[in-house]
RNA sequence: GGAUCGGUAGUUCAGUUGGUUAGAAUGCCGCCCUGUCACGGCGGAGGUCGCGGGUUCGAGUCCCGUCCGGUCCGCCA
């Protein structure tokens, strides 16, 4: 037996006790004739004492960092406590020890705030997890993973296997590709989801599925996206959108609770994707503060989703003929942020910089600060008289003491921007509290995209999503094939609203859905919409459209980004920390050094012959 | 595909206008120390300044290229 206690669990109570502790050398602290070793495994820390006589074996078998120590001794209350562990009331007083194996010196300080940058972190990634900081994000993502399953297995879903080797398809992100040894120059794909598996589940019968699997997408990584990550997968029959919200609302307070202790008993807020678009900027509000954006150009609420007409100038608009730097603008949107009044001319010169990055791309930011006096000071005095800017500050719903800043530019890009200032100004006061949880729904997303490049349709959510029941009708009653541009602005598909639902948490997608089409002709329909002929839609489809014959039942489903859930409960915005072993932002598992090539013989046995462009 | 920041001791970083022998902290090694828990004291070792080329009397520093890493845009149904 190598141990009888872990290094976490040792109190007074087993004061008197001959235990045996088996772990890691954490720190080494010699005096002289007696010498204190803090022994770490997974479970905690415990102190050892070698006495005077275990001081002279240490001394011919020396121990260093990282040493894997099994020690056998006796709990001894300490003469000085350490409150700052559990076990710190005791230590152990050494009668025999063991070197189970050595260490090398390791490349960074194995400890909560390493001294290891991340590359170094990656590479040594075994290391890295046993620091207790990674192993906490670790641990939470069992804890996840664990309160899903028990809430999904209460409700009676089924965790049902799909498989990993299947079809590419190559609608939305790129697949990886599996090269068939038995099938020289086929090739499998790995599934971006489980999306079609799931929804023959539904037509064989098993009306509560669940998975946390893993998904694929050859696509460029970000902070919170990684080529390989894991989706809670589910999916129900004979539901509509109000019973899937309902259930998984159940599911993300169940994990709250489990998880983090937080009793979310709120009902979680609704929003339609037209009021986040206009009043956020973005498809995913942080709703924990308000800053709501003011449309200053447009007369009436009612965002226009992309295919129509943008940038009239409304009746209502403060700014309406009176000439000045918005005159052209196609867009014009303000937030006022609380507060700032006071900001210095470096402030807002700083500011102005901010939104003129690359990835912001505005051409000037624009201010009025509300003194607590009432009186106006802006970047724009020479245009606008005081009245003006009392206008244009009430219309961006502004209190003495705000700062309005005003954006303008090109209808998409502008909003994007707003939406990204909103966000760095929250930031910068301190309201997006990593403890605070708020979540909401978005609903009624647009079912059509235009895609300029390709001059067509694309699915927005995937081209599974079954329409608002109230538009079937359109859908069925009109025919999808386009040939001139201009008529996709015109198209009745271009107003129709998806049943499909994002769950978003703190300003994140967590999670997305919809209702699924079950009728083969609908879904013929959906598919040529989206430029598939017939026999493309066989090749590619056959088997769901075949099974859509078969009596498919109404259904419905939703997928959360288990890795994203987890950093956001984990207050991260990195999801690399919540993954035992991820990759670098070029793809790359720097641990293993993988992708690499492969042998000579693996690619005969393939029948392949690489022909690499560069 | 693009933008941007970084690469100097095992590690994290500093290094001024291009100018003597490239520094600090930490880690590592040695000696001292019986109550530490970020132990302490003394001493020591440790560098192809990512790589290649260029400018210059002289390059860690300036220029070009390249590799590696971070972040972002595009992309991610």
């Amino acid at each position: 037996m190598y141990r009888t206690h872990t290094c976490g669990e040792l109190r007074m109570t087993n004061k008197g006790g001959t235990v045996t502790l088996a772990g890691w050398v954490q720190t080494i602290r010699k005096f002289g004739a007696i010498t204190f070793v803090d022994l770490r495994d997974r479970y905690g820390i415990t102190q050892l004492l070698f006495g005077e006589e275990l001081n002279k074996q240490l001394e011919e078998n020396p121990l260093g960092r990282e040493f894997v120590l099994q020690a056998t001794g006796i709990v001894k209350e300490r003469s000085n406590k350490n409150p700052n562990i559990p076990t710190g009331d005791i230590e152990i007083s050494i009668t025999e020890f063991r070197i189970l194996n050595k260490s090398a010196v390791p490349p960074f300080t194995i400890e909560d705030k390493t001294d290891g940058g991340d590359d170094l972190r990656m590479k040594y990634r075994f290391l890295d997890l046993r620091r207790n900081a990674v192993k906490k994000n670790i641990e939470l993502r069992y804890a996840v993973n664990r309160a899903a399953r028990n809430y999904l297995h209460q409700q009676g879903f089924m965790d049902i296997e799909t498989p990993f080797l299947i079809k590419s398809t190559p609608e939305g992100a790129r697949d990886f590709v599996v090269p068939s040894r038995m099938n020289p120059g086929q090739f499998y794909a790995l599934p971006q989801s489980p999306q079609t598996f799931k929804q023959l589940l539904m037509v064989s019968g098993y009306d509560r599925y669940y998975q946390i699997v893993k998904c694929f997408r050859d696509e460029d990584l970000r902070a919170d996206r990684q080529p390989e990550f894991t989706q809670i997968d589910c999916e129900m029959a004979f539901v509509e959108q109000e019973d899937i919200l309902n259930m998984f609302e159940g599911m993300v307070k169940a994990i709250f609770k489990e998880v983090k202790g937080i009793d979310y008993t709120e009902t979680i807020q609704r929003m339609t994707w037209e009021d986040a678009m206009w009043n956020y900027g973005n498809d995913k509000p942080d709703i924990r503060f308000d800053m709501k954006i003011a449309n200053l150009n447009f007369a009436q609420h009612s965002f226009p989703d992309k295919l129509s007409p943008l940038g009239a100038t409304g009746a209502e608009s403060p700014l309406r003929g009176v000439g000045g730097p918005f005159t052209e603008a196609e867009t014009v949107v303000a937030i006022a942020v609380p507060g700032c009044s006071e900001y210095s001319r470096k402030q807002t010169d700083e500011l102005t910089e901010w939104v003129k990055r690359p990835q912001i791309g505005m051409k000037g930011l624009v201010f009025i600060k509300i003194n607590n006096d009432g009186t106006y000071k802006s970047s724009v005095d020479k245009f606008y008289n005081e009245e003006k800017l009392k206008a244009i500050a009430g219309a961006a719903s502004a209190n003495p003491g705000d700062l309005v800043l005003i954006l303008a530019g090109a209808e998409e890009r502008t909003r994007k921007a707003i939406s990204d200032l909103r966000m760095e100004m929250a930031t910068r006061l301190g309201l997006r509290k990593e403890t605070e949880f708020k979540l909401l729904w978005v609903l009624d997303f647009p079912l059509f995209e235009y895609d300029e490049e390709g001059n067509r349709w694309v699915a927005r959510h995937h081209p599974f999503t079954s329409p608002k029941p109230s538009q079937i009708a359109t859908m069925i009653n009109n025919n999808p094939v386009i040939d001139n541009a201009a008529e996709y602005l015109e198209h009745p598909y271009a107003n129709i609203k998806a049943n499909a639902y994002d769950m978003v948490l703190n300003g994140n997608e967590i999670g997305g859905g919809s209702i699924r089409i079950f009728q083969r002709e609908l879904q013929e329909k959906m598919f040529a919409a989206l430029g598939m002929d017939k026999e493309e839609q066989l090749h590619k489809f056959g088997f769901l459209l075949g099974a859509f014959e078969y009596g498919a039942p109404p259904h419905g489903g939703i997928a959360f980004g288990f890795d994203r859930l987890c950093a956001i409960l984990g207050g991260s915005e990195s999801i690399r920390d919540f993954i035992a072993f991820p990759k670098n932002n070029a793809g790359r598992d720097v641990m293993l050094d993988a992708p690499a090539t492969i042998d000579e013989k693996q690619f005969e046995e393939l029948q392949i012959r690489l022909n690499l462009k560069s």
